[in-house]
DNA sequence: CTTGATTGGTACGATGTCGTACTATATTAG
DNA sequence: CTAATATAGTACGACATCGTACCAATCAAG
C-alpha cells in the first residue's frame, strides 16, 4: 500500500469521524429538548409525518426514517403508547397498517420544535448556518453515493 | 414565529439529517466489512490506539471516542476477550488503568483497514473525495461549536 | 384454482449505549 | 492528620437497533 493511497483512506476515516461525531453531539443536544422517554428517532417520524402526510405504512416509514421494519414496530409501539399517532389496519391491504397522527402527536411536535430551535439557537451562530448551507450540497451527493451501495 | 426563521430551522434539520443518514450508512458498510462480533466502535478504539499510541487509561479513551465511561468498559471488555488489547492496573494511580494493543489487535486493524479501504475504494469515486474534503473545514468547526456546547 | 414466491408485520434474543448508583483511590481543606 | 471532595472504574437496569425466524396476506405462474 502507497502512501498516497494511504493518506487518501485516512481522509475518508476523518470526514466519516467527524460526522459520527457531529451526529453523536446533535442528537445528545436534540434528546434533552425531549420530554423524558421520547428519542430523537421517534421526534423524527412524527415530524416526518407531519411533513410528508400522515396516513402512511409502518414499512414506507422505515424506509424514510433508514431503520428496519423491527424498530419502526418498535418506535410506533412506544408513540402509540404516549398517544402521538394510531396504529390501524389498511382497508386496502390486509397485510398493512397505516399510520395516522393524533392532535397530541401534533401538538408534541409543534412544542418540540419551538424547543429545539430556541436551543440550536443560543448555540448556532451565523457563521454555522451559512457552513451549513455550503456543505449541504455535497453531503446529499456522499449520502445518495452511500445509499445507492448500501 | 416567522417563515423565515422557521426555513432557517429546516435548513438547519435538513443539515443534521443528511449528517445522520451518512453516518448511519457509513457505519453500515465498515460493519460489513468487520469480523463478526467486531462493531465498528471497537475498530475505532483500536485504530486510535494505533494512532495515538496506546498505555492510555480507559478514561481518556472514552473521552477522545465521545462515549462515556461505562460504555468504554464494555467496549475494553469486548476487545480484551478477542485478545485485541489488554487492561492493567496503573502502577502510578490505584484507581486507574492502562489499556495496551497486543500484537493480534495491531493485526485485526491492519486486517480491517484493508478491507475497509478495498470497500470504500469500490463504492466513492474522485469526485466524492473532492467533496469531503471540500466540506471537512466546515465539519471540524461545526463540531467543535457542538462539542464547546455540550 | 392451486401453488410458490413476495411482502407487511411481529416475536425473540443479542448488542451498543446511556443514566444512576456504588466502591475504591486520590486530592484538597482545615 | 482528618474530613470532604473529586476521580477511575464497575454493576445494574433501561432502551434503541439489528438479525433471524416466523406468520399472514397478496401476487404470480401454471
Amino acid at each position: 500500500m502507497t502512501d498516497a493511497r494511504d493518506s487518501e483512506g485516512m481522509e475518508m476515516f476523518g470526514f466519516f469521524n467527524e460526522v459520527g461525531i457531529i451526529n453523536q453531539l446533535s442528537s445528545a443536544i436534540l434528546a434533552k429538548c425531549l420530554p423524558d422517554g421520547v428519542h430523537p428517532s421517534h421526534f423524527a417520524i412524527v415530524n416526518h409525518l407531519v411533513r410528508m402526510g400522515d396516513g402512511k405504512s409502518p414499512i414506507r416509514i422505515a424506509a424514510a426514517m433508514q431503520v428496519t421494519k423491527n424498530t419502526m414496530t418498535h418506535s410506533l409501539k412506544v408513540l402509540s403508547d404516549r398517544g402521538f399517532i394510531t396504529v390501524e389496519p389498511d382497508p386496502e391491504d390486509g397485510r398493512g397498517k397505516l399510520v395516522r397522527l393524533t392532535e397530541a402527536g401534533r401538538a408534541f411536535r409543534e412544542a418540540a420544535i419551538r424547543s429545539v430551535l430556541a436551543r440550536f439557537g443560543e448555540i448556532v451562530e451565523p457563521d454555522h448556518r451559512d457552513a451549513m448551507q455550503r456543505v449541504m450540497g455535497d453531503l446529499v451527493a456522499i449520502r445518495k453515493l452511500l445509499d445507492e451501495n448500501r
